[in-house]
Order: structure tokens, then sequence, then C-alpha cells
DNA sequence: AAAATACTTGACTGATTAGTCTACATGGGC
DNA sequence: GCCCATGTAGACTAATCAGTCAAGTATTTT
């Protein structure tokens, strides 16, 4: 029932928004009774850390796959910001529409007046950005970039990556995502090849 | 007190959300009675569009001294840049927070929910975006940058932006959005030149 | 000065909010 | 058969929400 209620937050507040995603409608979506919401949780703010953390939980093992080290540094990005543009799009067809992430959308909004989830959003962020920061100081040790600091620029794309994603949420279009892959390039700086010219 | 009221809505939601930002609070900082309030605007939503729109109408003169054709194309974005740095760190000094963009904050809020706010923002989106489109035309005709694409490259560098306003909001750490400048450079694509090298 | 328009006032409604509380169910260990 | 821990049920509160409305005051028009 737990997860029950982690899931129905996360599903509800990520399509709308943390502060109209009520408890009664939480509870509703996940057959629970407000007792047992506040058996489990002693408040909204907490459920949302809890659902942050179980949603992270959920999608590690997925993260760690894309960004295995057997594949190629650059791909990784590839890789990763083609399976969020598919889950994305597969999402849309559900609900009609382009939802960004839910860790800026929640954190945006929640950010000047909820220090505990802001904080949790921020524990998260940093997590998924050592992802990044790994994949970019394998592509500078191997000369496909030039990156003599790969936490800032690990910092930088990701923050380029998740503007696109709000950008994405707030016009529904798919496509900005679909072209990311272009901008990223750019901002690792990926040296020319020549199977690019056209 | 038509002026007061959009003023006041602004304020709340860019510094706390469009969610906890009732009509209440707003005639209270406005020093206007729910009558006044209902008189001027049919709804919370209308509100938002007007304030919105009131905004924008408050930093066009701005933004085209920023973006003027007179400035040096790649200049402009450095002025841009160390524009929204200052004002931000400066309503910091008042509110304790880097409060990032409200057509972002506001629009990833709502875009689920609420059409009319949500083509508002993306309507001022648009006309910000073209600042930058003309900026890159300039930079590219005088061979500064490879932009075949202005407006494409417009939204990419605009979607990485806000992604870092955003950033900067959840973390409130004014110095990422400093650090842009460079980021801004690379998505550009600008072609380096010898003062930089050290 | 009358009339019409523009705006203000604040009490009111009914719905919804987060959160509380007491009573009740279930199932396992003894 | 009984205890106790783990959970469930749902009515309840007090605050807050967006929005209404009828009566009032200014201001402008005629």
């Amino acid at each position: 029932m737990k997860k029950r209620l982690t899931d129905a937050a996360l599903d509800l507040m990520w399509e709308n928004s943390y502060g109209t995603t009520s408890v009664d409608a939480i509870c509703e979506r996940a057959g629970a009774k407000k007792g047992s919401f506040y058996y489990f949780f002693k408040s909204k703010s907490e459920l949302t850390v809890a659902a942050l953390e179980a949603e992270w939980n959920k999608n590690k093992a997925n993260m760690d796959a894309l960004f295995s080290p057997t594949v190629p540094p650059l791909e990784r990005f590839d890789r990763y910001f083609d399976y969020v543009h598919d889950r994305l799009a597969e999402l849309q067809e559900e609900c009609g529409s382009i939802l960004g992430c839910p860790l800026l959308s929640i954190g945006s909004e929640v950010s000047t007046q909820d220090q505990g989830v802001r904080a949790t959003v921020d524990r998260i962020w940093d997590r998924k950005i050592k992802y990044f920061e790994s994949a970019i100081r394998d592509a500078h040790a191997q000369g496909l970039i030039v990156a003599p600091d790969p936490e800032a620029k690990a910092r930088a794309l990701f923050a380029c990556y998740h503007g696109t994603l709000a950008q994405a949420r707030i016009q529904n279009d798919v496509e900005l995502i679909r072209d990311f892959k272009e901008v990223a390039r750019d901002v690792l700086g990926v040296k020319q090849t020549d199977a690019v010219s056209s």
C-alpha cells in the first residue's frame, strides 16, 4: 500500500503538479483511505520525498545499464536521450501531454517553500549528474571531447537537458527532445568527424 | 489598481508558485478587495495571463536595448545573461531565493491544466526567442558562428538557458547563471579566438 | 444637477483542503 | 483463546479556496 501511494502521488504530480495533487486524489487513485495515508506518511510533503526516492530506486538499474562503462561514452548519452524521448512519447499517448521531468517540475514548484522536498530533488539530481560526469570523463580520456572539468560540464549539460524537457512540456512538443542530441554534442564540444559532412 | 493586482500576482507567483498563490493573498498584497479583483478579472487564470503580458510589456524596452542591432551580436548575449544574473542576485537579497524565470516556473506548473496560461507563456516565450534568433543570424552573417538554422539554434539556446535558471532556483545558487556564458558559447558554436588560450 | 459609468466594499457560499481521531479488522505468536 | 502489532475505515474539524453578489461610493458625461 505504501508503494501504491507513492506511485499514485508521483503519477498525479508528474501529470499535473504538486499543488493541484490533493491527498484525497492520491488516496483515491491508490485505492487507500485517509487513515492509511497518514499511517504511513505524516504529511503530503513527506510522502513526496518518499515518492521521489522510490522513483529513483525504480530507475536506478535502468540508468546503470544505459550508462554502463561497457558502452562507448558518447553513445551513453545518445541511448539515454533516446530512452527518455521514447518514454515521454509513450506517456504522451496515455495522457495527451509531454510531461517533462518530475524532478524539475516539482522542484521548481516547491523549492522556495518546502525544504524537505527541495533537498530531495537536489540529492537525486546530483546522483543523476554523476552518470553524466563519468561519461564525460571517459570521453575526455578517450580524446573524444575536451572537458578538463567534467563535473561542471555534466552540470551544464544536465541543466540544458532539463531546460529542453521543460520546454517540451510547456509546448507539448516531443520533437524538441529528439533534437537535443545535436545540442548535447555542441555542449559537450564533440570533435567533428568526417561522418558529419553531407 | 489593475496594475497593482497584476504586479502583486506576478511577485507572489514568481517567489512561490501559481498554486500556492491565492486570490486572497494577491488582493492583500495589492491592497485590493475581492470585489475589485473580480471586477477586473473573471478568474485567477485570466489575471495570470494579464500579469504575464504586463511583465512582458514592462521588460520589452529593456530587451530591445540589450539586443539592439548596434551591439555586436555575441555581446548581446553576454549583456543579457549579465543582466539577468544581476537582477536575480538582487532579488535574492530581498527574498532569500534565486527565483529563476517565472515563464518556466508557471508554465511548467500549469501547462497540463490551464490552456489559457499555457498559451500565453508559449507566446511570450516565442517573442523572447526572436531576440536570440536575430542575434544568432547576425553572428552567422559575420562569420562568428556557424548557424545555418538560426531559429532552431535560438530555441536550443533558450531552452538551455532556462534549464540553468531552473537549476539555479532549485539549488538556490546564482553561480550557475554566471557560468552559463561559457555554456552559451558552446551551444552557439563560437569559433575560438587566440584570446581564449592561456 | 441628474444620470450614467466606473469602481469599491465586505459579507457570503459551497466546495475543497490537509490533517486528526476513534473504532475496527487482520493475522501471527503464545 | 488471547494478546499485540500492523494496518484500515471513514467521519470529523477548522482553515482556506475561488468565486458571487447586492449595496455602496467616486468620477465622468450630459
